[in-house]
DNA sequence: ATATTAAGTCAGCCTTGTTGACATTCCAAG
DNA sequence: CTTGGAATGTCAACAAGGCTGACTTAATAT
């Protein structure tokens, strides 16, 4: 059997200078994902751990604690620092649960979801242009590398994620 | 004009939904794709500062300090912090210039060579898995997303490191 | 009743980034 | 041959955002 002309789907010759060269792409790339809320988040001085917040608090509005804890995969002391802040500017309101009153569920008030909305916009902005340089062959092969690069665990968060509301 | 025909090229009609779906797919894969390295450097008390330090001189071994800032894109100070201990623990080995005596050429010792192996190894086997997982098609799109989505700055020092060995 | 869960808090630590100031060494240009 | 600037390194101080461990409070679940 020929090697550079294998049965397509089953093995991939991939150099080890080939997988290198999408290492280094990842790690160039993502601070380009990064950087422009970065810049947004310095000019009200919050940080990327705000940013994460919330995003997924806007994902799914009402999300408990636990649930934001899970999904960020952080200790419960280093998310409490960022929320509390975000309370505290009036960016995240944390209603007690009406069913079980132990819980917190978390909601962004107006000035929350302008923020997110500024990041939020700012990230589609580049990643379309990325998508749109990329042509559209390109868009399914980025998702589907990307989504089997995860763990497992980090996996089913990231389909949780989209489970409520998509 | 039909936008659902539209020439192939020009227009893609991403969805704020698919979109951010690819912005929380590039969240969750990061972690994916520096979870096996952290687990490594954690053993030998290291982080992901170091990882890159030793991955980019083992890129182009002899590189100056100068080269390695530029390329990593933080200051003098984070770098030298992390630069001193992999010279200290004997990693690394930085050579005074032959011509320019100010330069400080940085080299991996055996003991650096064999940690970095250990790390590229872990995460070329993730990758390698990914791309399988995905197919050959998805290859091709990854890269090009991923390359389109750096800073101009990034995307050049992403070029100019294989422009010497390659 | 008691155990467990959800949330929050205090204290302290580490890594990795930052600024600012300053010293040394050396190349290059006037 | 002096002087300006580049490359490097270092000291100090600080901040963000991770971590562990210990402990409290309140409320649900068994």
């Amino acid at each position: 059997m020929d090697r550079a002309h294998s049965s397509g789907e089953s093995l991939l010759f991939l150099t080890d200078a080939q997988l290198r060269r999408a290492i280094e792409a990842m790690f160039f790339a993502y601070r380009g994902f990064t950087a422009d809320p970065d810049r947004i988040l310095a000019r009200y001085g919050y940080g990327r751990a705000h940013h994460r917040a919330v995003h997924f608090i806007n994902r799914a509005p009402g999300r408990t604690v636990t649930s934001l804890l899970a999904i960020l995969g952080v200790t419960k002391q280093s998310l409490n620092r960022v929320l509390r802040t975000l309370v505290e500017d009036g960016l995240v309101e944390a209603r007690v649960g009406v069913r079980d009153k132990r819980e917190r569920h978390l909601y962004l008030t107006e000035k929350g979801a302008a923020l997110e909305a500024e990041l939020s916009e700012a990230q589609r902005v580049r990643m379309r242009a990325a998508f749109r340089d990329a042509g559209p062959q390109a868009v399914a092969g980025f998702r589907a590398v990307l989504e089997a690069m995860m763990d497992p665990e980090q996996r089913s968060q990231f389909d949780a994620v989209r489970e409520v509301v998509e």
